[in-house]
DNA sequence: TTCCTGACCC
DNA sequence: GGGTCGGGAA
C-alpha cells in the first residue's frame, strides 16, 4: 500500500500543509463533495481569510459566494460559527483534543478524527465513505445497520484492521486515494484482485 | 439517475 | 433510522 501510495497518489494543496486550520477548511469543504472542485475552493478561502480570526469576521455573503459553486451552502454559515468559538473559547487555536472538536458547529465524528490526525499527528482513521467500501470490500465485512457510517462496530473491525505501520496521516491519504481512484464504486479495476473477498465473490457469481 | 473524503435534525 | 442539503460529473 505504501508503495502503491508513492507511485500513485494524488497531490492536494491540503496534503502540504500541517496547519490544523487549514486542515479544517479542506474538511468542511470536501465533505459529501467530489474532490477536484474543492481544490479552486481551498486555494481562493484561505488566501482570502488565512487564519480562524479573519474566517470569524468574514462577511457571510463572501463566503456564501466561494462556496456556492461546490454547493451545501450552508456550510458557509457552520464555517463562521466555528471560526467564531474557535476565536473566543479557544484562543483563535484549533482544539486537539476530539472532546472539543465535536462541539465546534459543522464538525463531526469523521471532520474531528481528520483533524487530529492530518493537524496534530495522532494516530486516528477518519473513517468516511471511501474507507468503508474498501475495507468491507476487501475484509468482507458486513453491517447490520442501514448507514454502516454509524455503525460503531464495524468502524472497530475497521480499526482492527488498520495496521499500518508508517506515519497514519500517509497511510489515510493513501487508503482515500486508492478507494477514490481503484476501488471504486463502480466498475473497479484493481490490482489486487486475487486478494480482495468482494473479487473473488464476484468472480464466483459469474461463473455460477 | 446516482454519487460525492458528512453533519444535523427529527 | 431516515430525510435533507446541493451543484456538478459520470
Amino acid at each position: 500500500m505504501k508503495l502503491w501510495f508513492e507511485r500513485n497518489h494524488r497531490d492536494y494543496p491540503w496534503c502540504h500543509t500541517k496547519d490544523p486550520y487549514e486542515i479544517l477548511i479542506a474538511e468542511f469543504l470536501l465533505q459529501q463533495t467530489h474532490v477536484r472542485k474543492v481544490e479552486e475552493a481551498y486555494l481562493s478561502l484561505l488566501s482570502d481569510f488565512p487564519t480562524a480570526k479573519e474566517l470569524a469576521e468574514a462577511s457571510e455573503s463572501k463566503l456564501i459566494d466561494l462556496i456556492s459553486p461546490i454547493g451545501l451552502i450552508y456550510r458557509a454559515k457552520r464555517m463562521k460559527s466555528t471560526a467564531n468559538q474557535v476565536f473566543l473559547n479557544y484562543g483563535g487555536k484549533i482544539p486537539d483534543t476530539f472532546e472539543d472538536l465535536i462541539k465546534l458547529p459543522g464538525v463531526g465524528n469523521y471532520i474531528a478524527n481528520a483533524v487530529l490526525c492530518y493537524g496534530y499527528y495522532q494516530n486516528r482513521v477518519p473513517i468516511d465513505t471511501n474507507v468503508i467500501r474498501l475495507f468491507m470490500r476487501y475484509f468482507n465485512l458486513s453491517s447490520e445497520k442501514p448507514r454502516p457510517r454509524t455503525d460503531e462496530v464495524l468502524a472497530e473491525q475497521i480499526r482492527d484492521r488498520y495496521t499500518f505501520d508508517f506515519d497514519y496521516r500517509i497511510a489515510n491519504w493513501a487508503v482515500l486515494d486508492f478507494a477514490g481512484l481503484v476501488c471504486t464504486m463502480i466498475k473497479p479495476q484493481c490490482p489486487l484482485n486475487e486478494h480482495c473477498s468482494y473479487y473473488n465473490k464476484k468472480i464466483l457469481i459469474h461463473k455460477e
